[in-house]
RNA sequence: AGGCGCGUAGCUCAGUUGGGAGAGCGCUGGCCCGACACGCCAGAGGUCGGCGGUUCGAGUCCGCCCGCGCCUACCA
């Protein structure tokens, strides 16, 4: 065999990740709606490169993606780039910055160009860290949320909101970053608790009669003070309500936002709202400025004065502070009122202050004009939580056609393909005592063939199906079957013991299932493409009808479960959602104002009938073309490279994720030409058929065309196209349906949503997998994904958010290249334990690369031991040895703990499981075990005798090597989903391994007939006494090369057989000479004890007596602690009592196995003692 | 203020219906034994945050307290 060479993950990571995209293996072209398993990859920003958090989150997809996969599932994970608004212009305006230029001197146009220019670069990077990390997604249906087809999504979901009433447009007050210049959403601020002043300032009443002390964090707002607020049943206050406070330092008129002039006279109101206790317990009023005094402004119907401008200086209301800084007005004020003797006091206040989250700066509640969301609106809301709250059922009722077929003599051949390659694989054969035969599809029973006069058959197996349907991956057929199952594989053929069997087509694999009264499963016996080939003698059809009622529960999982109250609780206190953003780069807000008659007209491609129409409006509306263009321009752009898909031109990217009903349309210059000039042409009016809506208009100066929108009112072409972008997370909303090509009812859209999983972080729940729920249910009517697993947050060692200006994150791309991938992958997987933070330090990933390291080397032996012609020995291998079965007894077990802990999605402990039988299991005692026949030198001769012998050792050494194939392939492969490269390059290697990728294996399940109990109890019984006796050199200090001689003594027939039958290897591990058996501890021998086993270890020379006398000692007193434990137990009479027998039954075999040990160990110090 | 989570070996964390306290790293001692020193073998180390309750029995369930973290909130 090949000879491995040292682990280099680079080498190997580098080489399948090429593989496995360039054979677009993880590429399902038409995926059956049965058998898929969905996911869309939460976008990353296009902006950074990608952290910790992203890796995690990539891992996690891709374990149970690999998984998914393996199992059978058609996965298609979609990966995708979100545009990140705010952020993104931040890079670019800080790059200008460098220049010395700002946004505003570049213009929009071309500092969206200048945007264009940098996003492919960090989005390239991005694209590369993910391939690096293995994911397997589906790289043919990449997305980016600001792709031609997602724009077009985004204008037609804002549509349809904006003409329910579902989006509206109001003057509302908004968090404002005066940096940004644009408002944010709630969840864009940043609360924090930092110290500031409570400043209590006297305002005077209109008659002189004294003043109302109100309190205040923030002086500079008291100019837009339009009232002063105190709570209605306030006793101190009562009597002053609908009287008149002059503000104080106001000497001007100032003017609200209706435009009217007001002076300094402001009301005192009455509102509830107002908390007593708090401050003096009267309130000044900013209605422009304050969240609250805003609510308290509608109700009261007070006139709104703004005193600052967008940057958060003083404007003209602010009299003669106008121009000022806000704090520099604060300060200002401040000093008047104590010059004027209005500044009562000043108390040190702690309060929370809001920043904005991407620059820190202090927001300014102000104000504007900006577009909601009504998610506050039942047609939202309530879908929203109900579908997380208990799921809505869904029921469907539909007539059946079922075909039944009463036959005579059937036999059937089923030959199975290779899904990539097609070459058969198998044939299995059928032809002794089928029972029944049932064939599914489109998800329905079809038909059923049974035996003839037999029709309680055809009920049984009817019966059968259903209950198989009922499972998660797709059922084809199903056979029943009693009798033999002959399986040829390249010619040779073996068979499947007779018995009562259920055979089925599932997913991709042919499963056995014992039929008994549950069916249970055996095995898989294939995996591919199966063809049915039935046969039958004679045939009676009948068809009948049935109706069938389906019930399908949408409801949206959390993993774990706390997320659900969190969700829930966010979504029951819901507010409207501000989604105007004052920046240019995302989606322009598709609303052209008419400036004649001011009503608001959206446009979408709808507004259009016909293709080129659809496309020069979707290119105007994303920037692409300007207004005036050239049909030249137009084919320019429209057959330059996608920006996602570069191999694509723009045309073909919109016919396949937006137009696919106008597939073969192709554009030039000259039709286009011709398209315009017969719309704009006037004689076109006579030519029957032809559009007489001028839409298009020719400038004989500049040369271009125009396309002419006009209001939808009043007709007028006096337009002007909202100036605001939507939020980011808008499109975000969209993201699960909309990356299979909504609007448009695409296969895919049918075939992939509702997605079946969300891998993402908490901090993320409200900012979009709420959003995504609203916007899925309203738009699809159905949940967007089943399950949402929310990962945890990776911090580094001391609990700290990892950032970059605290200098202490851990670059990915660093580790990969430092450990590999597949160690980073490992280490993610392993750390990762449901609703907690992942504490991570570098030395983590050392840790599981050496795991990675033992897995190659493991291989290494095995393949280095393997001959050339091992596939040929085979069949004089010898019967399998106990540890053989002791070894394939664990791995079984292993690839269901494994199994059954991805199924819920405990990834941490499906990584622990392999971890642990890989290592201490596998490698530490299997290939131990094995060396004896793997080593086992060959006699020469050739003497009858010797060649006998010769065949012997061959044909144990041939077992030896299948057990570690056979064990080593399995392990690969359940190991694959966490550390796909490396199993990969192992896997290959392996002489049994067939097929393109050990990815599209399937993943070992547990097999009954490979459990081995009896033989497990005596190899676990067997690493007991070799661990005792390596305990007793250790503690003698004898080196661990040097063989001795040693004698046992037992009582127990079970250990006195394990020791007999287990011989060598005891001597092998243990290092022993001889190991014989002892009616009396021999002279000059040390003693220890395993169970009911002494063991007498001969000695020569020195023994420290003093060391062996500690360990004793110390053994011996946990001995009594333990038993005096199980004593004070079994003198309890109420737990003798009260306690279940059997827990009873076992403290009493503790104690007796306790004080059994204990007087061995009394004995051996007694001996150490003289 | 409210809600959630956490407190187990020096460090990071497991501990799945309550029934003899675990892993990895680190540490100590001994070993290059024909896969691997990224390794092998052996070992030390814990009043499971505190108090109280339920129970025959609590790291595990309940209550209170202490400490840490996070999220939410319209105390101006």
């Amino acid at each position: 065999m090949e000879e491995l060479r040292e682990y280099n993950p680079k080498e190997i990571e580098e080489k399948w990740s090429k593989f496995w995209i360039e054979k677009a293996i993880y590429h399902v072209e038409k995926p059956d709606k049965r058998k898929k398993f969905s996911v869309v990859i939460p976008p990353p920003n296009v902006t950074g490169s990608l952290h910790m958090g992203h890796a995690l989150n990539s891992t996690l997809q891709d374990i149970v993606c690999r998984w998914q996969r393996m199992k059978g599932r058609q996965v298609v994970w979609v990966p995708g780039f979100d545009h990140a608004g705010i952020a993104t212009q931040y890079v670019v305006e800080k790059q200008l910055a460098q220049e010395g230029k700002s946004r505003l001197e570049l213009g929009r146009e071309e500092f969206i160009r200048r945007v264009w220019e940098w996003v492919p670069k960090s989005r390239n990077a991005i694209r590369t860290q993910l391939e690096k990390l293995g994911v397997s997604v589906d790289w043919k249906r990449e997305r980016f949320t600001l792709d031609e087809g997602f724009s077009r999504a985004v204008r037609k979901a804002f549509r349809e909101l904006y003409e329910k009433g579902l989006i509206y447009r109001s003057e509302y007050i908004v968090n404002w970053c005066p940096k940004d210049l644009t408002a944010l959403s709630d969840l864009e601020v940043e609360h924090e608790e930092e110290k500031g002043k409570l400043w209590y300032i006297k305002y005077p009443l209109e008659d002189g009669s004294g003043y109302i002390t109100v309190a205040t964090t923030r002086p500079e707002t008291m100019l837009g003070d339009t009232a002063v607020a105190v709570h209605p049943e306030d006793e101190r206050y009562k009597h002053l309500i609908g009287k008149r406070l002059r503000l104080p330092l106001v000497n001007w008129k100032r003017r609200t936002l209706s435009g009217e002039e007001i002076d300094e006279f402001i009301p005192v109101v009455a509102d509830e709202r107002v908390k007593p206790e708090f401050g003096t317990g009267a309130v000044k009023v900013t209605p422009a400025h304050d969240p609250n005094d805003f609510e308290i402004g509608k109700t009261h119907n007070l006139p709104f004065v703004r005193v600052m401008d967008e940057q958060a200086k003083m404007n003209e209301n602010a009299g003669e502070f106008a121009g000022l800084d806000r704090y520099e007005a604060r300060k200002r004020i401040v000093e008047k009122l104590r010059e004027q003797g209005l500044l009562e006091k000043e108390e040190e206040h702690l309060h929370a202050v809001g920043r904005c989250y991407r620059c820190k700066t202090v927001i300014e509640p102000m104000v504007s004009e900006q577009w909601f969301v009504k998610v506050s609106d039942p047609a939202i809301k309530d879908t929203s939580i109900k579908v997380v709250e208990e799921g809505e059922e869904e029921v469907e009722e539909r007539e059946v056609f079922i075909q039944y077929a009463e036959v005579e003599g059937l036999t059937i051949t089923i030959p199975v393909s290779d899904e990539t390659s097609g070459e058969t694989k198998a044939v299995i054969v059928l032809d002794k005592g089928i029972e029944f035969l049932t064939g599914i599809r489109e998800g329905e029973l079809a038909y059923v063939y049974y035996p003839e006069g037999k029709p309680e058959v055809a009920q049984r197996a009817k019966e059968l199906t259903y209950e198989f349907m009922q499972k998660s991956s797709g059922l084809e057929f199903l056979i029943g079957l009693e009798g033999e199952i002959t399986v040829i594989r390249q010619g040779i053929e073996s068979k499947i013991e007779a018995g009562r069997y259920l055979l089925a087509f599932e997913g991709n694999r042919l499963n056995l299932y014992r039929w008994e009264e549950t069916p249970q499963f055996l095995q898989v016996i294939e995996s591919g493409h199966a063809r049915l080939e039935p046969v039958q003698k004679s045939i009676k059809v009948k068809v009948e009808r049935e109706k069938r009622r389906e019930v399908r529960k949408k409801q949206v999982k959390f993993i774990p479960e706390q997320w659900k109250k969190f969700y829930l609780d966010w979504m029951y206190n819901l507010r409207d959602w501000c989604i105007s953003r004052q920046i240019w780069w995302g989606h322009r807000i598709p609303v052209w104002d008419c400036q004649d008659c001011g009503h608001a007209n959206v446009f979408t491609d709808d507004d259009f009938d016909r293709v080129y129409d659809k496309l020069i409006f979707n290119l105007i509306a994303d920037g692409k073309l300007k207004n005036e263009f050239t049909p030249e321009e137009v084919e320019e752009i429209l057959k330059s490279p996608n920006f996602v898909h570069p191999e694509m031109s723009v045309l073909d990217f919109y016919k396949k994720f937006a137009f696919h009903k106008y597939h073969s349309t192709d554009v030039d210059a000259h039709s286009l030409r011709l398209f315009f000039t017969q719309e704009a042409n006037p004689m076109a009016m006579l030519t029957p058929g032809v559009s007489t809506r001028g839409l298009y208009r020719y400038d004989s100066k500049s040369k271009k065309w125009r396309m002419v929108l006009r209001c939808k009112k009043c007709g007028s072409e006096n337009l002007k196209q909202e100036e605001d972008v939507l939020d980011t997370w808008f499109s975000s909303a969209l993201w699960p349906f909309g990356v299979f090509g909504w609007p448009e009812e695409s296969e895919d859209l049918k075939n992939l949503y509702p997605t079946n999983l969300l891998v993402t972080g908490f901090d993320i729940i409200f900012f979009w997998v709420a959003r995504m729920i609203m916007m899925g249910t309203y738009f699809m009517k159905d949940i967007p994904f089943e399950d949402v697993y929310v990962h945890a947050l990776v911090r580094d060692k001391k609990g700290q958010k990892m950032s970059k200006t605290k200098g202490n994150v851990i670059d990915p791309l660093e580790i990969i290249d430092k450990y590999g991938a597949d160690a980073l992958r490992f280490t993610l997987a392993i750390l990762t334990v449901q609703g907690r933070d992942i504490k991570l330090s570098e030395k983590r990933f050392e840790g599981y690369k050496h795991f990675a390291n033992k897995i190659w080397n493991a291989t290494r032996f095995v393949l280095m031991n393997t001959p050339e012609d091992f596939a040929t020995m085979l069949p004089y291998m010898a019967p399998l040895r106990p540890e053989d079965k002791w070894i394939m007894t664990l791995l079984n077990e292993t690839a269901e703990k494994v199994d059954k802990a991805l199924q819920n999605y405990d990834v941490s402990r499906g990584a622990q499981a392999i971890y642990d039988f890989f290592w201490s299991d596998f490698c530490d005692w299997f290939i131990e075990f094995s060396k004896e026949r793997i080593y086992k030198p060959i006699p020469e001769g050739d003497d009858e005798e010797t060649q006998k012998e010769k065949a012997k050792i061959l044909s144990e050494k041939t077992t030896a090597l299948y057990t570690l194939h056979y064990v080593l392939e399995k392990a690969l492969r359940i190991l694959h989903p966490f550390m796909p490269y490396i199993t990969e390059e192992l896997w290959h290697r392996l002489p049994a391994s067939k097929g393109e990728s050990i990815s599209l294996k399937d993943f070992p399940q547990k097999k009954q007939e490979e459990l081995f109990p009896e033989e497990t109890r005596r190899v676990e019984r067997l690493r007991e006494i070799i661990s005792t006796i390596r305990s007793l050199r250790s503690d003698l200090q004898i080196e661990p090369s040097k063989r001795l001689k040693a004698f046992y003594r037992t009582e127990g027939e079970f250990s006195k057989s394990v020791i007999e039958e287990f011989k060598n290897h005891i001597l092998n591990l243990a290092k022993l000479e001889s190991f014989e058996e002892a009616p009396e501890r021999p002279e000059n021998t040390v003693a220890t004890f395993s169970k009911d086993v002494e063991v007498f270890l001969s000695v020569e020379g020195h023994v420290d007596i003093e060391k062996l006398s500690q360990s004793y000692e110390k053994k011996k007193e946990k001995l009594l602690a333990e038993l005096e434990r199980v004593n004070k137990k079994l003198s309890n009479e109420n737990f003798l009592k009260k306690a279940p027998p059997e827990v009873v039954e076992k403290e009493r075999r503790i104690k007796e196995e306790l004080e059994e040990d204990l007087q061995k160990v009394e004995r051996i110090l007694k001996v150490l003692e003289k």
